[in-house]
RNA sequence: GGAGAGAUGGCAGAGUGGUUGAAUGCGGCAGUCUCGAAAACUGUUGUGGGCUCCGGCUCACCGGGAGUUCGAAUCUCCCUCUCUCCGCCA
């Protein structure tokens, strides 16, 4: 949640950011309860002094056996006053307290302006040694399916070059295939090579449910593994391993709820929600706590389920993997310092890059325009891998900077060294994988013209063997 | 699921209707002493809201929520959580 007193103080430039969101500009009702609120508590808290001193009074009275009975008629006729103002209060407060919940974030000041995922702006992709750039080039001139702005897919185009250029004689490209050579997508591939099977996902659970059998599901646990161990080892994170069921508050301190709460599996006889990311346990551990400034950055990740009901995208990219309400992700999530969240947000792309270039799989980068970014999120790089099958780049992590929107919501602060004061710390998070996706690149980029898939190098281990099939 | 005990400041732990925002101890911070440190001694030490002539003033907070009262950490009711024992079960 934004600082009230931010608000106030700068009313137009809320009502800017709230509308360059796409979210309902509601800053001026906030404001006029904000103003009732004050009022109440100015008149409220006057009476309240007075009943405190009187009551003083009385005791010292009653204490020397003196007569007080004047003054506590006068006060019980404050009493009622003060419980009139109290109500009203109440409600109130209420109003502007829910509401508060319902400002986003404000985008920040380096982020395209924009209406939706059109606008989002490219900054950079890579594609492993040797990879066709030119068939993942024409695809996108093909269909304009995927996002990225004319501006942005026109910039990347000479990265790309820069890339693919090393093994411009695509022919000669390894033996995997290369780009836009896949001749089967990932359901295809999953289900002859027995691996994947949605068909029976779907019996046991309903649409969007996907069951992992034999390699394909040891596959799935070697991703999850090489990611931790990959964040643990090379960039120096904590592992956790966190509820996948939480309370109400949790979901509030990350901001799904209120907003969200509909996109949420819930267990209402209890009150809990299936977390729909581990970013709501992992950023909800120090919630309402008070970290040491010397602490900072504190860089922790873990393996979760993620469940989401997808409401309102029915029909949409159903097919296999494209959109599921169960899928498996490592997170990544850091508290920082204030005045350095921007740099860490960087290192934090970084950081999930470096497994897609470890797996040898093409990916680009997005700087999401404000139009796109979610609720809670200041600025967010998408980070998408190719599909060949799809011709579309296909979201697969997602990092993003919250300042001090959740730390608000969920009180994290930290101690300053210098002077003991406590503030808001700011809060990060990024998938580091989510592997459905993931999956899906990984098939496709990886199928042998025998339909076999070549398990790539950095998973060999994991898996205990190099091909699948 | 049944029975009982409990929830107070960073921690430990007093406090059962009136200068209690809360004793005391530990911890933290500052100072004295010291070449320095330890010890000892002295002082200080919560969070949030509202107002402010930026010197302060004021309100709220003793797990959460209602209530009784002129006045509640203290009395009543409800809820949550923790612990112990029994039962059940992975």
């Amino acid at each position: 949640m934004l600082d009230i007193k931010f608000i106030r103080e700068n009313p137009e430039a809320v009502k800017q950011g709230v509308e360059n969101k796409n979210e309902k500009n509601r800053v001026d009702e906030l404001l006029a309860l904000d103003k009732q609120r004050r009022e109440l508590i100015a008149v409220a808290d006057e009476l309240k002094s007075k009943r405190n001193r009187v009551s003083d009074e009385i005791a010292r009275l009653k204490k020397n056996k003196e007569d007080a009975s004047a003054l506590i008629d006068e006060m019980k006729t404050v009493g009622e006053e003060i419980k009139k103002y109290n109500d009203e209060l109440s409600v109130v407060d209420e109003k502007f307290s829910d509401l508060l919940l319902y400002i986003p974030n404000m985008p920040h000041a380096s982020v395209p302006v924009g209406k939706s995922a059109e606008d989002n702006v490219e900054v950079r992709r890579w594609l492993p040694d040797g990879y066709d750039g030119e068939s993942i080039l024409a695809a996108e001139k093909g269909s304009n399916v995927a996002g990225g702005n004319a501006a942005g897919a026109g910039g990347s185009a000479a990265g790309a070059g820069e890339s693919a250029s090393g093994g411009g004689s695509a022919a000669g490209a390894g033996e995997s295939g290369g780009a836009g050579k896949a001749v089967a997508d990932h359901v295809q591939i999953g289900k002859k090579l027995g691996i994947l099977d949605f068909e029976r996902g779907t019996k046991l659970s309903g649409s969007g449910f996907a069951l992992y059998m034999g390699d394909g599901a040891t596959l799935e646990r070697a991703l999850l593994n090489f990611f931790l161990d990959f964040h643990i080892n090379k960039h120096g994170y904590k592992e956790v391993m966190t509820p996948f069921i939480v309370n109400r508050e949790s979901m509030k301190g990350t901001g799904q709820i209120p907003k969200m709460e509909d996109d949420m599996y819930a267990c209402e006889r209890d009150g809990l929600f299936l977390i729909p990311t581990a970013e709501v346990p992992i950023t909800n551990i120090y919630r309402s706590e008070v970290l040491e400034e010397s602490a900072l950055p504190v860089k922790l990740c873990g393996f979760s389920p993620c469940f989401r009901r997808e409401a309102g995208s029915y029909g949409r990219d159903s097919k296999g993997f494209l959109r599921v309400h169960q899928f498996n992700k490592v997170e990544m999530v850091k508290f920082v310092h204030p005045e350095n969240s921007y740099d860490e947000l960087e290192l934090l792309v970084n950081d999930a890059e470096d497994i897609l270039k470890a797996l040898n799989i093409p990916y680009r980068v997005l700087m999401l325009c404000t139009g796109d970014l979610s609720f809670s999120a200041a600025k967010c790089y998408d980070i998408e891998v190719w599909s060949p099958a799809e011709k579309k780049w296909l979201e697969a992590s997602s990092c993003s900077n919250f300042e001090d929107f959740q730390a608000r919501r969920a009180s994290i602060k930290y101690r300053r060294s210098e002077d003991k004061k406590t503030a808001f710390l700011h809060t990060l998070n990024g998938s580091g994988l989510a592997t459905s996706r993931l999956m899906v690149s990984l098939l496709e980029n990886n199928l042998r013209p025998d339909g076999k898939v070549n398990v790539p190098e950095a998973l060999r281990q994991y898996l205990g063997k190099d091909v699948i099939g």
